[in-house]
RNA sequence: GGUCUGGUAGCUCAGUUGGAUAGAGCAUCAGCCUUCUAAGCUGAGGGUCAUUGGUUCGAAUCCAAUCCAGAUCACCA
């Protein structure tokens, strides 16, 4: 049990038998102490005084008097300051609690329960290379994952490529226009940046058109339709919906290219699934379900023969499912594709990482599917994250302003080295140890930066500054654990019990800490918000940072203290690594 | 216009669901490497928590209104 739960059970029972009353943790709050007051836990008295009708200074000073007298092995001391009842937890406590998990590699983690969560993540299109908000996206969606795991459900990483449709068909057509039968091989290109140099040049021919129409006396909303490279590329759309074998083989030839590049950077930055879904073959489904909707009339037929749902009631609008010639649109697919996961894997709970500018489309989609009375509809979750923006606003990949993935893994790696290089400690590594290091310091500062901020809030990205190395970053963290791991190789711990000592301010400090990781990764996992882990493990790592300099491990007063600091120093190298883990991040035992 | 987010130090962000004098990092300034890794440590300056009301022992946090910024409201995905 945590200090926390063990603090509440004992004031919940000192408080019945005391004043004959019957409370919850609910009816008063349980802060840590802050530091300039004495003792580590703090009861606010305030919310009893009502319920009590005493004043909260009587209620403090007969409640602590009572804990410390009734729970000794919990509780040591305690004093009252206003309606604060600040308590003194027994060192002995910290000391049995560090004895026995300093060396416990699964500390913090929840055995295994019997849920089955399916996180979504990443979604690329097979028009373009991965960019900055990708990369939020995935680091996100990987390290929920993580987290849910850490919690104990058994969970399924899921992608859903979007892999056709008139974006995809554009690259083709460019392809086709201006590609000379290049290839990625033939061209030394990157496959994924290799198609999405097409898409581009696909825009740019396509302005041309549209000004030259427009020249030449037509409206622009009728040139953005009739121009011919446009026209071309709806009559391929059409040809591959009906097979049309050299189209799809064009298509086949392409999406292979840009999986092939997709693959380098997943295996770059960690990304992996369990299961990958493709938008060709689920863009038919859900329609089954519309026409279950339909006889049901929770959906409606127009005149036109297109499919809607009126959702004016719940305060959004009318909502289109099924266009009038019968084809699906995106949330048809989506209702689809969120029954055959149901129908596939049982899942309990659904997560969607995807961007806040469809928080709209993802609240329709539970409604309908609500409406529809299906069984997983409480169970969709949109775990919905802000925009990673530039200075100047918006990404735009059409103003070239896009933050390329591999460019910034690439960059981070560069910068990871040149700094590695300045500071000469890992001089004696291989050239293959060095390459590892520069990767896990560059990618580590990269994941860092964009979890540590709240998922739902949207971030700016300045691409001017380069990402930090210091201070509340993914290196410092990754520093203090090689710091750590220097002085565990030439100082070993001994299993002894250690006893007699009490605990310095940075000590004490050092321990509370260590002990909340449990209640870290449980508030993360119930939040679906890896910043809560960020946020802590740099705590953890700043505050032993301030203790090593402060004290002395290997030289410590005495064999007792040096025990006890190599245990805290072993604990908090686990937990930094543990926590790091859950965010996707490795780190190393020097650099 | 409707709906939904958000507004905290010069900048980027925290703030444990209402608790004690609102915290970090970056940037600025001043110190600290003959001892365990200085990607570090210590200290200083920097705030009308967008504004105004309300709720109560107590509000950055809850409620209302206003201002500002963004997203969304497609037979796009």
């Amino acid at each position: 049990m945590s200090i926390l739960n063990s603090l509440q059970k004992s004031t919940i029972e000192s408080l019945q038998v005391l004043y004959h009353q019957t409370f919850s943790e609910k009816d008063f709050q349980v802060n840590q102490t802050k530091p300039e007051f004495e003792g580590d836990y703090t009861v606010v008295m305030f919310s009893l005084v009502k319920s009590l009708k005493l004043s909260p200074e009587v209620i403090g000073n007969q409640l602590g008097e009572h804990l410390i007298k009734t729970y000794p092995e919990i509780f040591s001391a305690y004093n009252i300051i206003k309606g604060f009842l600040n308590l003194t937890i027994a060192d002995d406590y910290w000391m049995n609690f560090l004895q026995q998990h300093y060396n416990d590699i699964c500390f913090g983690k929840q055995a295994m329960n019997n849920k089955k969560v399916m996180v979504e993540y990443s979604s690329p299109n097979t028009n373009k290379p991965l960019h900055l908000g990708h990369l939020r996206n995935n680091f996100l969606g990987w390290s929920v994952a993580e987290i849910l795991g850490a919690n104990g459900n058994t969970v399924l990483k899921s992608c859903i490529v979007n892999d056709r449709g008139i974006h995809i068909c554009k690259s083709m057509i460019a392809w086709q226009l201006f590609g000379n039968g290049d290839t990625p091989q033939s061209t030394g290109i990157k496959g994924d940046h290799f198609v999405g140099d097409f898409y581009v040049k696909f825009n740019d021919e396509y302005k041309k058109q549209v000004k030259e129409l427009v020249a030449n006396g037509m409206a622009e909303p009728e040139a953005e339709k009739e121009a011919p490279i446009m026209k071309a590329t709806q009559q391929m759309l059409q040809d591959w919906e009906a097979g049309k074998p050299d189209v799809i083989e064009l298509w086949k030839k392409m999406n292979g290219w840009v999986y092939e590049g997709f693959d380098v950077t997943y295996k770059r930055i960690g990304s992996d699934f369990d299961k990958m879904y493709y938008e060709s073959n689920t863009y038919l489904l859900g329609k089954d379900i519309v026409q279950q909707g339909l006889e049901k009339n929770i959906f409606i037929r127009k005149e036109d023969g297109s499919v809607w749902i009126d959702l004016t009631a719940d305060g959004l609008d009318e909502k289109l499912v099924l266009r009038k010639d019968g084809t699906s649109v995106y949330i048809t697919q989506d209702i689809g594709l969120a029954q055959q996961k149901y129908d596939e894997y049982k899942i309990d709970k659904s997560i969607h990482v995807i961007g806040d500018e469809q928080n709209y489309h993802m609240k329709v989609l539970q409604l309908i599917c609500k409406k529809m009375g299906l069984p997983y509809a409480d169970d969709i979750h949109h775990l919905s994250y802000g925009m990673v923006e530039l200075p100047t606003g918006k990404m735009k990949s059409r103003e070239g302003t896009v933050v390329d993935a591999d460019d910034l893994v690439d960059e981070m790696e560069k910068e990871a080295a040149a700094k590695t290089e300045e500071l000469g400690k890992v001089k004696d590594f291989s050239e293959d140890e060095l390459k590892a290091l520069y990767h896990t310091i560059g990618l580590g500062a990269l994941k860092f930066y964009l979890l540590r901020v709240d998922p739902k809030k949207k971030m700016i990205f300045n691409p001017e500054e380069s990402i930090d190395f210091h201070g509340f970053t993914g290196p410092f963290i990754q520093f203090n654990h090689a710091r750590i791991s220097s002085v565990l190789r030439k100082n070993p711990i001994n299993n002894d019990h250690t006893t007699g000592n009490s605990f310095l301010p940075l000590e004490k400090e050092l321990i509370v800490l260590l002990e909340k990781y449990p209640s870290v990764i449980k508030q993360a996992g119930d939040e679906l918000n890896p910043s809560a882990i960020a946020i802590y493990v740099y705590t953890i790592a700043k505050t032993f940072s301030s203790f090593y300099t402060e004290h002395s491990i290997a030289n410590a007063e005495s064999e007792e203290k040096k025990q006890l600091r190599l245990k805290l120093a072993n604990m908090t190298a686990i937990v930094i690594k543990s926590g790091m883990q859950l965010l996707g991040i490795n780190v190393p035992d020097r650099m």
